[in-house]
DNA sequence: CTGTTAGCGCCTTCAC
DNA sequence: GTGAAGGCGCTAACAG
């Protein structure tokens, strides 16, 4: 292994001017030095060991995320977003999956703390349950007590810095939409009762069909992921429309509609949430709600990375947009 | 920042035993200091340096992942494999993302030699520029020297264990089953010339045909994603089956299709190839050639994990099995 | 079983 | 502009 030691030797000069030249420092090297030390780096093939760089500096370059599920396409373009501007920092990203446990959330930011990450993303649903999330905030705060800077993608209950989406006001734009086209039966596939995002989808929702004078949706329950959707829709009774509160969950509900003959939108209308990009080429096409995934990661980059120590934690709203499209049809 | 030092001071005890009980070492230590080293720990609230641990100890406990593009869910399955399977090895899994750049590959095994992590795993198709192959190849022994472990998954080209897909066999057994179906005359959307994984998959498929007595199908070169799929679909003439190299293509090649008012599969047959996961709901549902890519990603872990210093690069193959459904269907 | 003591490789003030 | 030296927090011999 060559350290720096051994390129100093070889060029003739200090470790410390190896070092200034070598690793980013601010700190003037002479032309000479420096071209003889860059020439015996790459002679020897030196790599810089960032361990120990991180020891000394007291601050690593890479960023801690947490992500419920990487192969749920939503976490995949988050993570792509933070990945790309983190790069633009400099840094890289290390991931922790919890596979939708809680309690592996809080062992990450633990692992994290323990690997000096320079700022730790927390993203996902944070969940009702109060102990938990108490458990996180003393988990964070350690941390941040330390240095460490955090942002959160969801919902801000953890005070630190926040991309709120706006989940609440994107489903009642979603309900107003949808009553426009004549709806006034609707279903909606909520989700389970201690996702907040879930959860705060299904009542914006079910406020603007009251604010409208429409009659209660059907709600029904069951897990946030695609098999969700598809034992939730057969639940449904009498709604011309089903609002699934996530994309995942909205293909499961169609698949299980298509396998029961039901025809979307002719019999049923379906509507989802957050506007994954592999999932727009389904048929019908999937009227959603979009959120800008991938901005949302790289925000929660530049959020953790801005601001001074000791700074208030800012939330930053993210607006949604109303996509409709073939699987929504206007009722006659 | 509570280092270990504090706990030992607190603890009233050496810095060495504070050090073995609290960061699995070998060595015993008795029950009362034991209890007295973790409570003093937890009442400081410390957190191991991971920095300075890896730092002594000349290894980390991070395993590096080089991947094309997480948001292609093929690396997201991947990298989903990879990381439960470094997780019982007590590893974080850090990915750098290469957006399709063989440059990139490169640069981010230096990174993660820099590091110091414990593995790196690298995936995705190689290119047939021996020149990028060659230099990717020299810094992977760069790092194989200072005792970094490597695993490929994809084409054995790069003089490491490798997860090798039967990407060959399993498109010539595609088109097989393809051919039994009555089908004679195919197209195949071919991806980018220069990725080996493209290539090979092409190339099987037709070597298969031949084997048959059938003609050649027409060949279609471009991108390696879901627009090329789409672009590269257009120029289809005369086949009544579509091969389209993976999954991702063939969704946008059944949506360019579906824009034509061509219908799948009663006027065309489409086959893709992966099984991707988020995909199984499609309609109609996508004839293709299954991998099982989370196990590869894990295998990829096991394989850099494993064996000796100077063991003989192991090669493991992976077969693939075709998978009939709705896309294709018998020609009369 | 427990404590002492060198480093691990690099950064960074402080002199020159 | 350049060099010398202490220290970052932890581990792993080596003694006791």
């Amino acid at each position: 292994m060559v350290t720096l030691e051994d390129v100093a030797r070889h060029a003739g000069v200090s470790l410390a001017t190896a070092s200034r030249v070598l690793n980013g420092s601010s700190r003037n090297v002479g032309r000479t030095m420096r071209e003889r030390v860059e020439k015996s780096a790459a002679v020897l093939g030196y790599r810089t060991n960032v361990a120990a760089q991180t020891l000394a500096r007291g601050a690593s370059n890479v960023i801690g995320l947490v992500v419920h599920d990487l192969v749920d396409p939503y976490f995949a373009a988050l993570a792509d977003g933070a990945m790309r501007a983190a790069e633009a920092h400099g840094h890289m990203v290390m991931v922790g999956t919890t596979h939708r446990d809680p309690e592996r959330e809080i062992a990450y930011v633990s692992t994290l703390n323990a690997q000096r990450v320079r700022a730790v993303l927390i993203s996902g649903s944070r969940v009702t349950d109060p102990d938990v999330t108490s458990r996180l905030r003393v988990e964070l705060d350690r941390y941040r007590e330390s240095g460490g800077r955090v942002a959160c993608v969801g919902q801000d209950l953890l005070g630190v810095g926040t991309i709120a989406p706006a989940n609440r006001e994107g489903a009642a734009e979603l309900a107003r939409s949808l009553a426009a086209l004549g709806h006034t039966r609707f279903a909606v596939l909520a989700g389970p009762p201690h996702l907040i995002t879930a959860a705060d989808r299904s009542a914006g929702f079910a406020e603007a069909l009251a604010g409208l004078g429409l009659p209660e949706p059907q709600v029904i329950h069951g897990p946030f992921d695609r098999d969700g959707g598809y034992e939730a829709v057969q639940e449904v009774a009498g709604a011309t429309c089903v609002f699934a509160v996530n994309d995942v969950m909205a293909v499961g509900a169609l698949a299980a509609l298509r396998s029961r003959g039901v025809r979307v939108p002719d019999d049923i209308s379906v509507a989802g949430f957050d506007d994954i990009g592999p999932l727009r080429d389904l048929t019908p096409s999937l009227t959603t709600v979009r959120l800008p995934l991938a901005e949302m990661g790289a925000q929660a980059v530049e959020l953790a990375l801005s601001g001074e120590e000791g700074d208030e934690p800012r939330v930053v709203p993210v607006e949604c947009e109303v996509v409709l499209r073939e699987s929504v049809r206007p009722l006659a």
